[in-house]
DNA sequence: CTGATGACTATAG
DNA sequence: CCTATAGCCATCA
């Protein structure tokens, strides 16, 4: 597979994460396809262009930390980033029990609901 | 080819 | 919480 191919893997999984929603690096890897891939998708973010259409942002490490140093331009930038759709740092960490994605949640509670349409 | 690097992670003390 | 260590693996000099 073409290392080209695997970047566009996994900023598509990316752009897959909800608002409000976030991702570690080492998740994101794994949807991608790529497993212990964490690094990887951190070297694919490194390189993206800013004005790519991608929410980065929502990407952070599975402790819930940002992988910026604090206090850097970055660090506040992605805090920005996420405090605009409802995710702020307590502690320093995301409130992940509140804001990790589960992918195929939606399609989990969704489903159900189909029972209730011939009611 | 080789070695360093890093937007990672898990584990141990 | 912090430091140290050890895996990890694409990318780059």
């Amino acid at each position: 597979m073409k290392p080209s191919q695997r970047a566009k893997r996994i900023l598509d999984t990316i752009r897959e994460i909800p608002v409000g929603m976030i991702a570690s690096y080492g998740q994101v890897a794994e949807i991608s396809g790529i497993p212990r891939g964490a690094r990887q998708v951190g070297a694919v973010l490194r390189q993206l262009d800013a004005d790519e259409d991608v929410p980065w942002h929502r990407v952070v490490q599975a402790s819930g930390r940002i992988a910026f140093p604090p206090g850097s331009p970055q660090f506040r930038e992605q805090r920005r980033r996420l405090a605009s759709e409802g995710v702020r740092l307590c502690r320093g960490r995301v409130d992940m029990s509140r804001h990790a994605w589960r992918p195929g949640l939606d399609e989990l509670l969704w489903k159900p609901s189909a029972q209730w349409d011939d009611r």
